[in-house]
RNA sequence: GCGCCCGUAGCUCAGCUGGAUAGAGCGCCGGGCUUCGAACCCGUAGGCCGCAGGUUCGAAUCCUGCCGGGCGCGCCA
């Protein structure tokens, strides 16, 4: 709708300055919007406004202009009026609406989507390193990783999702060693942990598991170090693979940091940098010069040692990312490590690469509580809660969209109790009794042999008079504008806010029948029954294409 | 010390590129089911939008400076 009214009020604009009613000039940045007042009409623009300066003139009389002069040749509006210091309130015609409606069911569960466009964007999230079980921050960055993705893709935009594993440092080493000083202790209790290992149990786990697999008492230690860094690692990735699975979250591409290594593209994306003079040499070690780029200092890419430092291979990696030729890039990284944006970013202009071309989502900490206590997490004690034992407590509906219905800015605290309960304290049972309301609606009609799929045909939705129902299908019209600006500022609980909002808008509705049977969905009169159960479709249509990009269900009952 | 994020109702948080009277859930108090699902709805109370300036027709939103909280600033990974 709102596109609709913009056309129309740029050929009232462009017309009024033809006929010399408004000076020529740039047009200004105005903006249509739904007011937050149903007295305001259903869209409003500041136009005049922001017209003022430049014309001269007040707002007030600038709106008349416009106002007086407004061209609408298909009687798309029913009312236009000014108002306060120079808005302008449009009511859009009823029929529009309905009209509105009606493309909603033809398009079933296209609605909401949009054509494929020529733009891929990767998305990298997750990334957890396999040396242990992913926690709840990794469930968070799963959960919205994987809902930006579903919506970019609805949007038409070209979406690979990608998993990057560090399995080229020294934390595989280490998870080697762990699992290996696991072992012998099965036969020898005092033998020694390593300092920095990894403490938790599942480090006994893979080591009795591995015990299994390969002889590790013929082995001499370094090899059997090895075999243990490879084993467990492999066996921590099926272990993130089926617990993301679970989580409905999946990927098109596991990335190994090693393979940038064997396939030489850390050297090459060295050499390259080298070739441009953007290395040098000092103290021992490689520098590159990020501060000319935007970073606070150069930074070192290759230690004293010869080691490369993670630094090196994230730029390896990165340039591959564009190198593959994706559009845009976006990465989903917890809060802990936005320092490293910047460098990441000025690295890449080093490259000649736009600093735009990759966006960063940083993602605050997770809290547990649990009976009104805060679990703390701590690695090195090898205590916390991990997604494994979060699924065995919570369905995977509530902790998505537990995860989903904050702000990425902010910190998330996860109250297990009250994702555990199956009431109305649990906040995702709301939108999706509402689903399952309509659902229950439906089967009602069918015994009662209301046809329950008509042919949604103009005339018969007419019949929709109430305010409550022509506000459900000016709700339902903003679902695409809602997609759009989630794909713009990759935030996706608005979702989460605005499947809320027309949650309950429905049940309020719904509740009208209870106080006066003539306002009920299925009534005496078989058309007005016909036209609100269409309407209540098109709700339908929307809470489940929502919660569906939310990878959260939509039950029929519950 | 420098950088990023946050500060909105008793609590947890929304508030979309600046818009008209700042909202929701939970909690408190009071109401609503003989017929479509009460996992629902309606109503009351509750706010110097951290503080102080600035920008303009207009600021919770943008700018500056403070205050308070979180995180980050390695030849760590």
């Amino acid at each position: 709708m709102k596109e609709n009214l913009n056309i129309l009020i740029k050929n009232t604009l462009d017309y009024c300055i033809k006929e010399g009613l408004l000076k020529e000039t740039t047009p200004p940045n105005y903006v249509v919007e739904v007011p937050a007042s149903r007295e305001h009409g259903h869209l409003a623009t500041n136009l005049a406004m922001m017209l003022a300066s430049s014309q001269k003139r007040a707002p007030r009389d600038i709106a008349k202009i416009i106002v007086d002069n407004f061209r609408d040749p298909e009687r798309f509006l029913e009312k236009i009026e000014i108002a306060g210091p120079g808005f302008i309130n449009f009511t859009i015609s009823s029929v529009e609406w309905l009209k509105g409606l009606k493309n909603i069911i033809d398009l079933d569960k296209g609605y909401g989507a949009a054509a494929k466009r020529d733009e891929s964007v990767l998305v990298e999230y997750v990334s957890a390193n396999p040396t242990g079980p992913l926690h709840l921050g990794h469930g968070r960055g799963a959960a919205l990783g994987d809902t930006i993705c579903r919506i970019l893709e609805f949007r038409g935009y070209e979406v690979s999702r990608e998993f990057y594993i560090n399995d080229a440092g020294v934390q595989i080493r280490l998870l080697g060693e762990s699992v290996y000083a696991r072992w012998k202790q099965i036969k020898e209790p005092d033998y020694p942990f390593p300092e920095k290992g990894y403490h938790g149990d599942y480090v006994i786990d893979l080591a009795k598991e591995i015990e299994k697999e390969a002889d590790l008492s013929t082995m001499d230690k370094e090899a059997a170090i090895i075999t243990c860094s490879e084993i467990g690692k492999a066996k921590m990735l099926t272990e993130l693979k089926k617990d993301l699975e679970q989580f409905r979250v999946s990927f098109d591409t596991w990335f190994n940091e090693s393979d940038l290594f064997k396939n030489g593209l850390v050297d090459k994306a060295l050499n390259e940098m080298k070739e441009k003079g953007k290395l040098y040499e000092k103290d021992g070690a490689l520098w590159i010069s990020t501060s000319g780029y935007g970073d606070d200092k150069d930074r070192v890419i290759k230690k004293q040692d010869g080691q490369y430092t993670y630094f090196a291979s994230d730029i390896a990696y990165h340039m591959d990312k564009y190198r593959r030729g994706f559009k845009r890039a976006l990465n989903i990284w917890g809060a802990d490590h936005h320092g490293y944006i910047n460098r990441v970013q000025s690295a890449l202009k080093t490259n000649g690469v736009s600093g735009k071309w990759l966006s960063v989502l940083l993602i605050q900490l997770v809290k547990l509580w649990k009976e009104g206590e805060e679990i703390r997490m701590s690695k090195r004690a090898g205590q916390y809660v991990t997604m494994k034992d979060l699924l065995e407590e919570v369905n995977v509906d509530a902790a998505r969209f537990v995860f989903l219905t904050k702000s990425s800015d902010s910190p998330l605290d996860f109250d297990i109790d009250m994702v555990t309960k199956n009431d109305n304290e649990n906040p995702v049972y709301y939108v999706q009794y509402a689903h399952a309301r309509i659902c229950s609606i439906f089967r009602k009609a069918e015994a009662e042999g209301v046809d329950v799929l008509p042919d949604t045909d103009i005339n018969l939705l007419k019949m929709l008079t109430l305010e409550e129902e022509i506000d459900l299908i000016r709700t339902l019209d903003g679902f695409p504008e809602l997609l759009d600006s989630i794909c713009d500022s990759f935030e996706p609980h608005r979702i989460v806010y605005f499947l809320t909002d027309l949650a309950a808008r429905f049940h309020r509705y719904f509740n009208l029948g209870i106080k006066d049977a003539e306002n009920r969905i299925i009534t005496s009169d078989v058309n007005l029954s016909k036209a609100r159960l269409a309407l209540v479709a098109g709700v339908r249509i929307v809470l489940r294409n929502g919660l569906d990009l939310m990878g959260v269900s939509a039950p029929e009952k519950m």
